[in-house]
DNA sequence: TGCTGTGAAACCGTTCACAGCT
DNA sequence: AGCTGTGAACGGTTTCACAGCA
């Protein structure tokens, strides 16, 4: 029922489980359920319950004993936890595949997430637009563009050479987060949170687990 | 010096610094170093020396007391671990915008990754290729196709409706891995070891850190 | 009754600190 | 002397188990 003061540390895999949750009660509401319980939960999705209440108990007491939680009032209630109750600017450093591919995707453009525009150093690409109509903009312009159209995320899909860079001028135009798909960890940047998504990890681990075969 | 039996678990974390451990050592191999150590290591790359030695320890006694590591010999050893040291071939289901930008990918064609063939059901692409010239097959090929050139990996690029069934077919066609970008959880499928990575996770927690400030 | 919210217990990963080897 | 490899201490996260409330 109440809300509870924001604790300072939250480990990352808490805030991902959330995510998790909040889509799972999407789900129950396109199925028309009203109420729910942290049992039915885990056992639809393949999740713990004491670690749904533990993980929700953070942020306040959403729910009803003896009854469980009303899906539609959990779901605001972590799309506010989580800032998914307002629109998102984002913008791409690097019209290269990657960089376009997510401007374009799906998931990166509904009512939360929005990318303004596309950056890129190659006059060719520059005032063009993507399939979705992205505009590719001078990458100099950043700073301007950014500021205009208050953008608090940048996306850097730039070769590895050019990330460093890249990330310092998204400081400079104010970007408050960075999701860098760069193959090189970025060290934090204050005032900007960031966030290193590193494929070629991802291949490499799985590559080590299947050297743990015959 | 002596190599160890492989321990049944290793964390997701460890194996991830150990690739990132495998980056710095190539790093140092450039500037011509043959010897390094645990602190040196530490101290460059800003990690934590007595991490590093207990990563590698899981593994074998790889270093010189009072000495510290030579550079192309833990680099060799590490990428046996890592399972590096040999090609594994991909094929990537769903040739939109992102199966294209990864099959494209420096970082996917190099001597340990290749793509062999992208798969797609749209007739328009099929008989298509990329522009680094990867094939567009029919996705009702892949078994075959994934079988003759023998293909461990693959990575599903497809909308997240038809992730399941697509995830179902690498897994007949043989596939011991998946790396999958469609945003829904895939869980584990045996034999094949899944990985999920989800691209709206992660702009979803950098909202969440946006959301704890001002 | 049946659920949540939560202390306590168990577990796991990281960090410390040093014995032992070169 | 100086570094590795490792047992022991620590801290954080997950799981358990139940008190307390609808």
């Amino acid at each position: 029922m109440s809300i509870r003061a924001r604790p300072e540390a939250v480990s990352e895999a808490a805030t991902h489980r959330l995510s998790l949750l909040l889509r799972c009660l999407k789900t129950l509401e396109a199925e028309r359920a009203t109420t729910t319980s942290s049992r039915e939960l885990a056992e639809r999705f393949g999740l713990n319950s004491a670690q749904i209440r533990k993980d929700l108990a953070q942020f306040g007491d959403f729910g009803i004993r003896g009854v469980g939680y009303r899906v539609g009032e959990l779901r605001d209630r972590l799309r506010t936890v989580l800032g998914l109750d307002r629109t998102h600017r984002l913008v791409i450093v690097g019209a290269g595949n990657l960089g376009v591919a997510l401007a374009d995707s799906r998931n990166f453009n509904g009512d939360t997430f929005k990318v303004v525009a596309l950056f890129d150093v190659d006059g060719r690409k520059i005032g063009g637009k993507s399939r979705t109509g992205i505009p590719i903009r001078d990458a100099t312009d950043l700073p301007r563009i950014a500021r205009e159209s208050e953008a608090e995320i940048g996306i850097l899909a730039v070769p590895v050479e050019a990330a460093p860079e890249a990330a310092a001028r998204l400081i400079e135009a104010g970007i408050q987060a960075i999701l860098n798909f760069a193959p090189i960890a970025l060290g934090p940047m204050p005032p900007a949170v960031v966030k290193n998504v590193d494929l070629t990890l991802f291949l490499e681990s799985l590559s080590f687990q299947l050297a743990g075969r015959g």
